[in-house]
Formats: structure tokens, C-alpha cells, sequence
RNA sequence: GUCCCCAUCGUCUAGCUGGCCCAGGACAUCGGCCUUUCACGUCGACGACAGGGGUUCAAAUCCCCUUGGGGACGCCA
């Protein structure tokens, strides 16, 4: 059997970490046995889907590396294949029409309830032999007794009475086609042959599975995976911050960490926590889902990227970083010094927005450097001045400016006058940078070269 | 209300067919080391089998109940 897996987002909304991850092992699933992954939008529902989401949701599916098969499927331009469906079901005396207004179903279902059963509706069209007009909905005639049972690859076996379902609407009133007719439709015409998709969907699978019964179609075989909970172990939602998928690309992590994150997020593979995208598609073979829910934690996610970050080639970071850089403001700064920079910075930042921001003090003119106020308190007195003087002068006398010769100039310095290193670096950490962290100075000193170093560190004196 | 799913450190998880687990790894937290700062790194500490019954020579691992959490019950998707 070829293996077809789809992703079938609702472009209600950007694409957001929950379906982001079922899409990642659909893709992960499809990928690792070679078959397809394949693309569906779900937008019948005119009034809240949008072209602008439909763009947005596969302008990150790209950026994650989700490359799929094909053109995607469009649900709104299907509604004739699905009514071609719903006449084959009325035909063969599965399905049949309805006439009954929403406030009396809505009856029905107050008195199943009353009852203490799960509201339903009560079947009272199913002999009435209706015929087909405009507003009547078709609805399916579901068995009277037995059960529906699949094994889910995720959960297992999992079992329904079909005393928990009704006859389902699978034709509106107007003629589209309700959600659970379209999905097996397309789920039947697109050949899918694994259906992977989030926790919320057990409860339409017997619906569905009743649907393929319905049509004589062996349904596919079916993955659910468990949500993803905010931090606070309720449903993920805005309180918790970002969490659509661009949120993340433009807080600067890397595809490949979010995507490696949320992999790890209910998949294990042992004890490895970083994977590569190679990695991932060799491990992932659909066992070993956890089936429980998991928690999102926004500092582990950190964390991976900034592994993925320190295993990057520095000219690939470049690349990446440069958006970040340019919206710092600076309105142009030596791109050449950045890129010979960025291994200083690759182990110090965990997003590309913070080494951004920790590249400011170095990129920027001496004139724009910004000073740390207590720093500067602290360290440049009198006598921190006093050093930062003296050993401009002994940068100006350095025949060759390299990080060696700079850093011999500043050890000279101090064994020359007998004073620790402690009573100088602070002072010239804070000359040249404007605050107490950041890389080796020797390194920040030599990239920055002799002309702006002097810049600096004049500028420092007269603060 | 009814049905479905879930239950190991604060969080993500290892623990697949019970003994190698008085439970391993990772994030976070705390402390040591490294270091010219801040990070990185490194070493260590803290820290969990929800509760109760069974089954068994032996249970985190199997069964049942309770509790807790989540989801679903639309002519939405």
C-alpha cells in the first residue's frame, strides 16, 4: 500500500503551533515511508475563511520545511463531487431527507438529555420517505445497534456504541456538504491512506467511519495526537503568548528548532533531545507517540534553538540574521564586521533577535554607542579613565592589530604596572561596549580594528 | 448530563512483552569548577511512579475503582 498523508487546516486563523505539530508528523510519517503529504483546505466555511490565512498557513508550512505534494485541494470548489456522494448514499437507502427545523431538533435534543442520554436527534424523518426540496437537509440513516471500533495508531483501540451517534446531517439545507461528508469524500478521492490529525477529531471518526461503511470505502487508518497545553495545563491559548508559527519566525527561532521542539512534544527517540531534519525524517516511524497531552514550554523551546543555532555554518546565520539586524536601526552598518562576528556570538544568544540586539554595541558608530549607566558608574572613574587613556596609546603603538598583538598590548599593560586584570577589563569592557557582558574583548578590540577602537575609547574618556 | 481520551520530577520524557528502577535523560531552579566580564561548557544538588484495591514470588509496568485533567456531543470546522 502507498502511503498518503494530508494536512487539512481551516483558514480560520494563522497556522498555530497545535497544527503545526500534526502537520509535522503527517509530513515526518509520509516522509520517513516514502509516500506523499499532501495539502487540503478546509474553507466551506465562507464566512470565516480567508485567502489572507489560506497564504499565511502555507507561508509557514514553507518556512517549516513542510513541502508538500501537488496543488492543494480547495473544499469550496468541490461542493458538486460531494453532492455526486450524497445521492450515492441516498440511492442505495443509507442516507435520507429531512425537514425538521432547528428548533425541533433542538427539542429533541433537550429531551435526550432530560433523559440523561447524550443529546441526539431522534430519527423522525428516517420513514417518512421525503422527497428532495431546497431547504431539506439529507442526513445519514446510522445502524440501530452495534458498535464502531478502530485502532487508532496512537491510542489504540478505541470503541464507540453507535447508541452515542445520531443520523448526522451530511447535506445542508442549500446543498453543501457538512464537514464529516467532505473530509471522507476528499479523504476517499485523495487516495489518503493515514489520517493524522488532532485529539478533538476521535469523536468524528466513528461518525466518519460510519460515513466510509455507508459508501462500501475501507477507511484509512487513523493517528490522533494528544493537544498541546499552555504552561499552566489548560488549552493553549492568546494568555499564553505567541503562538502562531509566524509569531515564532519573527521572534527569531529557527524553523528547524520549532520544528525539532515540537517533535519531542509527545515523540521520543531515547535520550536525544536535538535532531536534525534528516534525523527526524529516519527516526520517525510513528511508533512511540506519547498519547497523553503535553504541556508547551517556551524555555526548553529556547533552548533547542539555541543548540540548532550553535551547530549552524556562521555564513548560514549571516544570511538569517540580517532582517534581524537591519531592523535595528541602524540605517546601515559594516556587514563584513558582522559576519566575521558572528561566531562570537552564536553560543551567547538563543534566538536571531537576541544576537541581534547583543550585535548592536559592536555594529554601531562610537558615536551611537549606548552606556550602561551603573556600568559606567562602576567602572569608568577616574582611575578606569585613567587606564582606558593609557591603553589606547598602547593599541596606537601596535606595529601589527591583530587579536593577539591586542591582547599581548593589554596583558603588557597590566603586568607593566603590576595591577590585576580585574582593575582594567571592566573599564575597557564598558569603553568599548558600553556595558559588563559580551565576548572576548581581544576578539570585539581586533574586529573592530584600530580606527574605531580609538573612537571608542576617546569617546569613553570624555564621558 | 452522556460518551471518548489521558495520568512518572514544576515541564518534556525514558521506562516497549512485569524483576537490570528505593526510577534514567533533558529544560527550569540552586551550588561548585572553568573564565578578563556576561554567556557557553562542565560537575553536582533538588525533584516524580495521583490515591485505593487486586493479580503475582515480584508492578511505575497487568486488571478494577476513585480522583484529577482534557476533548466531544451543530444544517462550525
Amino acid at each position: 500500500m502507498s502511503i498518503v498523508t494530508r494536512f487539512a487546516p481551516s483558514p480560520t486563523g494563522h497556522l498555530h503551533i497545535g497544527g503545526a505539530r500534526t502537520a509535522i508528523f503527517s509530513w515526518l510519517f509520509a516522509r520517513h515511508y516514502k509516500g506523499q503529504f499532501v495539502l487540503r483546505i478546509e474553507d466551506t466555511d465562507t464566512e470565516r475563511s480567508t485567502q489572507e490565512y489560506t497564504d499565511s498557513i502555507l507561508a509557514s508550512m514553507g518556512w517549516l520545511g513542510l513541502e508538500w505534494q501537488g496543488e492543494p485541494v480547495r473544499q469550496s470548489e468541490r461542493f458538486a463531487l460531494y453532492q455526486q456522494y450524497v445521492q450515492k448514499l441516498l440511492d442505495s437507502g443509507h442516507a435520507y431527507w429531512c425537514d425538521c427545523s432547528p428548533e425541533e431538533v433542538e427539542r429533541m435534543r433537550e429531551e435526550a438529555r432530560a433523559k440523561g442520554e447524550k443529546p441526539k436527534y431522534n430519527g423522525k424523518c428516517r420513514t417518512r420517505g421525503l422527497a428532495p426540496a431546497g431547504n431539506r437537509a439529507v442526513r445519514l440513516r446510522v445502524p440501530d445497534s452495534g458498535v464502531v471500533a478502530f485502532d487508532d495508531m496512537i491510542k489504540g483501540r478505541i470503541e464507540f456504541s453507535v447508541d452515542e451517534l445520531d443520523d448526522m446531517v451530511l447535506q445542508r439545507g442549500g446543498g453543501a456538504a457538512t464537514y464529516n461528508m467532505a473530509v471522507v469524500v476528499d479523504d476517499v478521492e485523495m487516495k489518503i491512506s493515514h489520517v493524522i490529525r488532532g485529539d478533538d477529531h476521535v469523536n468524528n471518526t466513528p461518525k466518519q467511519i460510519l460515513i466510509y461503511q455507508a459508501l462500501g470505502v475501507t477507511p484509512p487508518a487513523f493517528g490522533h495526537v494528544p493537544m498541546i497545553l499552555g504552561p499552566d495545563k489548560q488549552k493553549l491559548s492568546k494568555r499564553h503568548g505567541a503562538k502562531a508559527v509566524i509569531d515564532y519566525q519573527s521572534d527569531g527561532l529557527l524553523p528547524e528548532a520549532l520544528v525539532n521542539y515540537l517533535v519531542r512534544l509527545g515523540w521520543s527517540h531515547g535520550d536525544q533531545e536535538i535532531f536534525s531534519m534528516d534525523e527526524l525524517v529516519q527516526f520517525f516511524d510513528g511508533k512511540n507517540l506519547n498519547s497523553s497531552p503535553a504541556s508547551f514550554d517556551p524555555e526548553k523551546l529556547l533552548w533547542v534553538n539555541a543548540q540548532h543555532l550553535r551547530a549552524k555554518d556562521p555564513a548560514q546565520i549571516f544570511s538569517l540574521l540580517l532582517p534581524y539586524l537591519e531592523k535595528l536601526g541602524l540605517g546601515g552598518f559594516d556587514h563584513e564586521l558582522a559576519q566575521k562576528a558572528i561566531h562570537l556570538y552564536q553560543p551567547r544568544a538563543e534566538s536571531l533577535d537576541q544576537m541581534a540586539a547583543q550585535m548592536l554595541p559592536l555594529l554601531c558608530p562610537a558615536s551611537q554607542l549606548v552606556y550602561d549607566q551603573s556600568a559606567v558608574e562602576k567602572s569608568l572613574s577616574a582611575e578606569g579613565k585613567a587606564h582606558v587613556r593609557a591603553l589606547a596609546e598602547a593599541f596606537e603603538g601596535l606595529s601589527v592589530f591583530d587579536r593577539d598583538s591586542v591582547q599581548q598590548a593589554i596583558h603588557g599593560y597590566v603586568e607593566k604596572n603590576n595591577i590585576k586584570f580585574k582593575a582594567v577589563g571592566p573599564a575597557l569592557r564598558v569603553a568599548i561596549l558600553g556595558s559588563t557582558g559580551g565576548p572576548d574583548l581581544s576578539d570585539i578590540i581586533f574586529l573592530l580594528g584600530p580606527t574605531s577602537t580609538k573612537a571608542r575609547l576617546e569617546r569613553a574618556v570624555s564621558l
